[in-house]
Parts: structure tokens; sequence; C-alpha cells
RNA sequence: GGGCGUGUGGCCUAGCGGAUCAGGGCGAGGGGUUCCUAACCCCUCGAUCGCGGGUUCGAAUCCCGUCACGCCCGCCA
């Protein structure tokens, strides 16, 4: 409801200031601070109080006499505190929050008709997926959940970079060597651990080996690459058998977040359906297109980029980037929006493309980005290659070891008598271990750069995912020991007098508005902030309002109203972040 | 050298022009459970928001400069 308030209550002000004919383009229109009564406030007397000649406490009084609050949805009253117009709500703005809450959808907004591609993660199919880029897929994946619950039509993409010279080099490899010239074990039971390692090995001999050896696997490197560029099916095939592989092992990897796909895209597609060659085509009849040194480059000065951008190579094969914009005018034809998840060190690269595709003739308003630092160890970067770093496996994997720890030690304690099996444990070890993990970093701005240490990205304390899944735990536990719910119609909202209630109800409808505000601007954090401020609600409420044994039957029926208006909100909330929602914990 | 990003109490973090807004959390110290799960709650300690200028009625938030850290500046991806 707070969305509805916040438009009558522009509505209302932009009325009042035209038939004061003052200047209505900037309402300054806000959340007041937490201990004040009012739900919205505005500051406009600050700055109308230079032209009307008066001190802006008499301005905002002035304003507020010019509203009537009769026929403004919501509003109850309007008044005055300093330089300060407070809206206050009425009763009707609680009823209907609280009954529009009891839908199991409550906070996903209307249908915007609008179809966007998330891509992220994409990362080579080189090995398996490490901590250093294990953001990609929790930012992105949160932020497809996100953009879905605000009425977006999305489609999840990964974009596999099968075309460029590390998937020649692993090609390469794993047709070279014997499994016997490895040297160590696969560190994991699966297929992207085992083939990896002759990516390394391939990459060792590289940098190690005779000149002549070096030379000659240079070669078949190279036509490996220029096979692809050919249109060749058995180069296809070849590097096909090694990326289908590991890219099948990262995906059961990141099944476990889970992050799922809708559709992986290989670049090779835009090769062999001949994308890539008219585009590269149509640059070169581009008026910034230059021939120098053998090589077909864009100069980029005119759009902020000092060196030139190759596009073709001196024996004509496509780079990356050529190969992408394809694939984003590919986007352009198949969905209204796109958004990018993507690495600091992608974002110069990023520019080009955008740069590029205007070139090219389109909107790149349809195009954004979301960029995220890398997480690095305290002694440095990450790689596959050098095979240092810490695998989300593992770090999943010990996770959910110590939320296990964290059950079995709570178990004597436990006040329910709920008699949680083997499995219950198993389930809530997983709910809450992986759900910190993704928790700390969803909560997080991704632009802020992270250093990995264990005990911190494995904190189950206050403000991470177990505080928020708890919420829902009580919250199931409440309405599991409620036999029956009250009627829709007969809840008397009235009946929710305490301040704690109310704080909680007030927080509640605030949801789409938080919803609303994190889609539009690809923020998944947002939401992850509010799940901590709504527990926050929440516990104030369930230590101050018993819910079963409430004495009066209309305050309980309200109460489980509330209840079940919280858990629909915190559910969709942790949903949106990709945290899961016990039921019991 | 240039570009982009980040810089908030011992540590992590929210806020990114508006009201005693410097908010959470961790850590430290002290309390709370015959009552819907104490992975909870309450209290105390602790920051002039990297530094210096400027704009503004008002700046952690905008501008300029400066320092520190990260990322990038390939006919790699």
């Amino acid at each position: 409801m707070f969305r509805q308030f916040r438009d009558s209550v522009a509505v209302a002000l932009t009325e009042a200031l035209e038939s004061l004919e003052l200047p209505s383009a900037d309402l300054g229109i806000e959340e007041p601070p937490e201990d004040l009564p009012a739900t919205l406030a505005s500051s406009v007397a600050f700055r109308l109080a230079g032209e009307m000649g008066a001190a802006p406490p008499q301005v905002a009084q002035t304003v507020a006499d010019a509203i009537d609050p009769d026929g403004v949805d919501y509003l109850s009253a309007v008044d005055t505190q300093g330089p300060y117009v407070n809206f206050h709500t009425n009763d009707a703005y609680l009823a209907d929050t609280l009954e529009t809450a009891q839908a199991d959808s409550y906070g996903r907004l209307e249908d915007q008709k609008t179809s966007v591609v998330v891509e992220h993660t994409s990362a080579n199919p080189t090995g398996p997926v490490h901590v250093g880029r294990a953001r990609n897929p929790i930012v992105g994946d949160a932020v497809a959940n996100l953009l879905d619950f605000a009425g977006y039509d999305v489609d999840r993409h990964y974009y596999v970079n099968d075309a460029g010279r590390q998937m020649a080099v692993f090609t390469w490899a794993y047709e070279t060597f014997d499994e016997t010239a490895l040297e160590d074990e696969p560190a994991r039971d699966r297929v992207e651990y085992d083939l990896v390692r002759y990516y390394r090995k391939g990459n060792h001999f590289l940098e190690n080996a005779e000149p002549a050896e070096v030379e000659a696997a240079e070669a078949e490197i190279t036509s490996i690459l220029q096979g692809l560029e050919a249109g060749d099916e058995a180069a296809y095939e070849r590097v096909g058998t090694v990326v289908d592989q590991v890219l099948g092992g990262m995906k059961d990897c990141l099944a476990r977040l889970p992050a799922a796909f809708d559709e992986f895209v290989k670049e090779t597609r835009f090769m062999r359906d001949g994308s890539t060659t008219a585009v590269a085509d149509r640059l070169k009849e581009s008026e910034y297109a230059v021939y120098e040194e053998d090589a077909w480059q864009l100069d980029l000065s005119a759009h902020g980029f000092e060196k030139n951008l190759v596009f073709l190579r001196s024996d004509e094969t496509s780079l990356y980037t050529t190969r992408d914009l394809a694939h984003h005018e590919w986007k352009f034809d198949n969905y209204d929006r796109a958004v990018t998840v993507l690495g600091e060190d992608h974002k110069l690269q990023a520019g080009q493309l955008q740069a590029a595709l205007e070139i090219l003739g389109n909107d790149t308003d349809r195009l954004d980005d979301v960029i995220y630092s890398y997480v690095n160890l305290p002694e440095g970067k990450m790689s596959t290659r050098r095979g240092t770093g810490v695998m989300l496996d593992d770090l999943l994997d010990e996770s959910i070891d110590r939320a296990r720890e964290e059950v079995e030690s709570r178990l004597d304690d436990r006040i329910r008598n709920d008699d949680l099996d083997a499995d219950d444990i198993d389930r809530i070890a997983h709910q809450v271990g992986i759900g910190a993990v993704r928790y700390d970093i969803v909560s997080k701005q991704p632009t802020k750069a992270i250093t990995f240490e264990w005990d911190r990205a494995l904190d189950f304390e206050a403000q991470s995912a177990p505080y928020v899944q708890y919420v829902h735990a009580r919250c199931c536990g409440i309405l599991d020991e409620a036999d029956t719910m009250p009627e829709l119609g007969a809840i008397d909202p009235a009946a929710l007098s305490d301040p704690a209630a109310i704080d909680l109800l007030r927080t509640i409808a605030r949801f789409p508005a938080v919803v609303e505000a994190a889609a539009d601007e690809h923020k998944p954090h947002i939401v992850a902030t509010y799940t901590r401020e709504f527990a926050e609600a929440f516990n104030g409420f369930y230590r101050e309002c018993p819910v079963l044994s409430a004495d009066d039957p209309a305050v309980r029926d309200a109460r489980l109203a509330l209840v079940s208006a919280s858990k629909h909100t915190v559910a969709n909330a942790l949903s949106i972040i990709g945290v899961a929602a016990p039921d019991s914990m």
C-alpha cells in the first residue's frame, strides 16, 4: 500500500502547490526518520522559502493547509513539524496491507509487459567454479529473480566462450596428454575437476617446454581456432567435446546454489550462422572504421576510448568482442531489454561493446550492466589456470558442515517438540549453510571489494541468512500450531493496536516499494537489507505480542493474519535473494 | 601516465542532498527463557563518515584537489 500512498500523496501535494501557484517540479517526498509517526514527508518548504519570502516552517504550514486529506487515498492527516510537511496514513492503509499480504504472491508487481534477458556467470569452461567469481552467479541469479518478481518476463542466459584461445589450448591439451602424465588426482569426483588437470598441464607445458615443442603445440592450437573460424565441423566437435563436459560439471556446481539457466548460448553459434562476419562487414562500412597495421579497427575516440578496438585480426579472424556484438544484436532481436552481470575487469570491454553497438545503430539504452568486484584471497587473486583459489564446492560443503554442527548442538535445548529427524537436520544444514554463503555475498554492494576469509564468510550470527530464516521458521511454527486460520472477512485490523504489531505491518506495507526500487536499480542488496529490517520488526512483534495465547479471539485472529502476512513477505524477500526459507530450524 | 571503482567506530556493513541519521552487525562488558523455537531480545562501551578545500538554508551524500587500495589500458577472454 506504500506505493499507492506515495502516489496519492504526490498527486495531492502537486495539486496543493499548483493551487498556491507554486512550482511543483520537486516535491521532495521522502521517508521520515523511524521514530516519527508520519509515513511520508516533504521537504518542499526549504526550496519554496526564498520564493515566498517566508521561513520554511511557515511555508510548510501554508502548504499543509492547502491539502484536504478527504478524498486522498490512505491519507488521514497532514501536519507540519518545523519545515517539514508530514503525511499520516489512515486505518485503511493498514487494513488493506493486512488483507493484500494474505496472498502467497504478496509483493509481486504488476506485469511490466517487458522481456529481459539476464546474462550472468558466463565463466569460461576451463575448470571448477571458484569463489573468486562466485559473486557472479549469486548476484546474477538474484537480479534475475528480482526482475521476475518485479513483473518482467525474464530469461537467464550463460554465454559460453567456446571459441577463444583458452578453449583451443584446452582442447589441444585434452587430446595430447595421457592421463598418466597428469600429476594429481582430481580434487573431486566430477568431470570438470578431472579435465581441468589437462588444462593446467597444457598451460604448464606451453610455459616451460622446449621452444620447438611449444611451436608445434601452438601450430595445433592455431589450427583449431582457424577451423572454428572457417566453420569446420570437425573443429566444433573437438572443442565441443571438452566444453560440454566441463560445462556440465560447472552446471552441477551452480545448481547447488541453486542457480539455473534457461539457455547456454555458445559464441560459436554466432560464427556458424554468419552473423559475426556480417557484423564485421557492417563495421567496415562505418565512418569509425580504420584499416591499420593490416587489421580492421574501430576508432572510438569520439566515444571516449583512447585506443582503437580491433574487430578483425590481420588473418581476418574475429575477436571476442566482435562475436559479442553479434550476440548482443541477437539479444536485441529477441528481448526488450538486456542485463549483463560482469566483473569489473570486463568494464572497459563492456564500454567498447556498447560504443560499437551504437555505431551499428542499436539503441543501447536497452542494455544495462551490473558490475561486481572479484573476491580475492588475502594472498592474491584466484586462478583456474594456476590452480589457486577456494572452490565454490568446498565453500558450500564447509558451510553446510558448520551449519549441521550448529543444528546438532542446538538439538538438546530445543523447547519445541517437533522431533527433527535426520532428514530435517540435513535439510536445515543445507538451507542454512548455502543460505549463509549467498546472503553474505548478495547483501553487500557488488562494487565493494571482498577479501575472502572463511570465518567471515561463514558467520551464522545476526545480520546473516539464519537470522532472517529463523523468522520464517517462527512464522511457520505459529501457523502450524494454530489449528485454523481465520476467515479473511472475519479479521478486524483494528485489533492490532500494539506499537510492535503496527510497526511490523508498516514494514510489510513497504515491501512492494522495496521490490520496485531494487528492480529499477538492479540492486538485490536492497532486498537483503530489507529482510534484516523486516526480521527486526518481526522479532519485536514476537516479543511483545503473543499470538496463540492472546486472550481476545479478535486479537488472536488479527495477529494470526499478521503472522501469515509476515510469512509471505519474508518468504518472498528471501526467494528474491535466493535464500531458502526453512519451515523449521 | 590515463580511465573506472572503493575508502564510514578494532573488524564487516547500510545510508549516497534534507529532520538529534551517523543506522545495523561482529568483537568487548552486563542482563533476560516456568510463556507461540534464546540461530532471539534488552542495556553499556565505541566513528566529527580517508584527508584538504568548495557549492548549498542544509553534505557521509554534490564539485575540485589529494592520499590509499582494487580493476583496466592485447590483432587474450
